[in-house]
DNA sequence: GTTCCCGTCGAGAGTTCCTCAAGATCTGGT
DNA sequence: ACCAGATCTTGAGGAACTCTCGACGGGAAC
């Protein structure tokens, strides 16, 4: 599935009539906060993301997204400096277009991304990444330990899913709550600290001890190896 | 299957005869297109790239390559500005180095490289430094010794990234605490000679008293060959 | 041989992190 | 609109860890 984000009805139109005409379902949105929440529930395999949309600033969304998804997310831009590309490569973003782009080429990008081999996961879009008897399954929304699921808070939820997206990655609490909360929130570390050791009592407390989420002192934490 | 991509034909030779001689198969590109189409029909383990690359853009190539493939991306340029590091990284490259650089190096990279276990997908932003058997990891905030974690405090950590950044190049006590401690500290120069003194006892008692961190009397430290 | 610079050690001070608990806020149902 | 339950936020205390500093011994440069 194709989540298509784009402000001017007109082009999404066109946009979506061409994927659809090469064999992808769609889907669209018009703003920033829309397109975070339907890439939540959707869990579409690409998102082709205005950059230029009014409200929200479209790297943020990028972020947000980046925050629990692992899907492919194209950019096009109307401002084509070289600034914009780079910026929004290293939030997360797979590729880019600038504007006016050919809907030709978009629709061959999305063809060449779908190609890609997908990370670990059987499925074609729900994505399931696996911490030995842990289970997190993006697209249900869902964790499994050995088998059983686990009732998360989206908080607690959030925290994880930012953790998995790149295990190893040590991460520090102001880019966990950034991710979680949103980049305006204005808050205390320590709140970070009080979730995370929420999500590994019911995590820890089922498995033997195994402790998923590391604490990297002074910096943060990070999943994996103890 | 590493898979050197490099105009100059005679450098290409040297760097593939030292492969060899560790025991690599290697194959050879030299231009960008011919660069995709080889990592697409011979699925390498590794690609040794030059950014500097005549015609295409070396990073388009890496965006290209990584397209459909997974494999390790190692990166060398002769512009050694900061900006091509972080680029090359944000566009999906695992590793850089700068020319001119050792052969033996570069080859001591791969073989880090080979060993360690692929840890999963676009690990963009994870960046890896080798010095013989130590790995320093920017992104998990790890340090490997011959594949063992070797747990430092967070100043430890702090003065050894520091010093890695530029091996070779020679850091005051001084430069060194405004690097880890901030530029607004007052203390005394000696905090750097214990520290560096514990990040030593850590690295050597593992390693066979390779010192990876050197002194430079009446100056201060650097990193690796004494 | 002298002088300075560097390496090592130990103990107190300081910081970071974890846990527990209570108040505030949010959500869904009636 | 109200209530009940779940969830989020904030704070304080304690434990474990890390930093800092002074002192002494060894080694390099001259």
């Amino acid at each position: 599935m194709v989540l298509v984000v784009e402000d001017e009805a007109a082009l999404s139109d066109v946009v979506q009539a061409y994927l659809a005409k090469a064999g992808y379902a769609t889907a669209s949105a018009r703003s920033g906060p829309e397109a975070v929440e339907m890439a939540r529930t959707m869990a579409p395999d690409v998102v082709i993301l205005d950059l230029g949309l009014p409200g929200l600033d479209g790297l943020e969304v990028v972020r947000r997204i980046r925050a629990f998804s692992d899907c492919y997310v194209l950019i096009t831009t109307a401002r084509s400096e070289e600034v914009d590309r780079l910026v929004g490569l290293s939030v997360g973003a797979d590729d880019y277009l600038t504007k006016p782009f050919s809907v030709r080429e978009l629709v061959a990008r999305v063809q060449a991304v779908l190609r890609r081999p997908r990370v670990e996961s059987g499925n074609a879009s729900g994505m399931v990444r696996t911490f030995g008897e842990l289970e997190i399954d993006t697209a249900a929304q869902e964790v499994r330990l050995a088998g059983r699921v686990i009732p998360l808070t989206p908080t607690e939820r959030g925290l994880l899913m930012t953790l998995a997206h790149r295990p190893g990655q040590a991460f520090s609490r102001r880019q966990l709550m950034e991710a979680v909360w949103g980049d305006s929130w204005i808050g205390d570390d320590h709140l970070v600290d009080v979730h995370i050791a929420n999500l590994r009592r019911k995590l820890d407390e089922s498995a033997e001890s195994a402790r998923f989420v590391t604490t990297v002192r002074g910096i943060g934490y990070r999943m994996g190896k103890g």
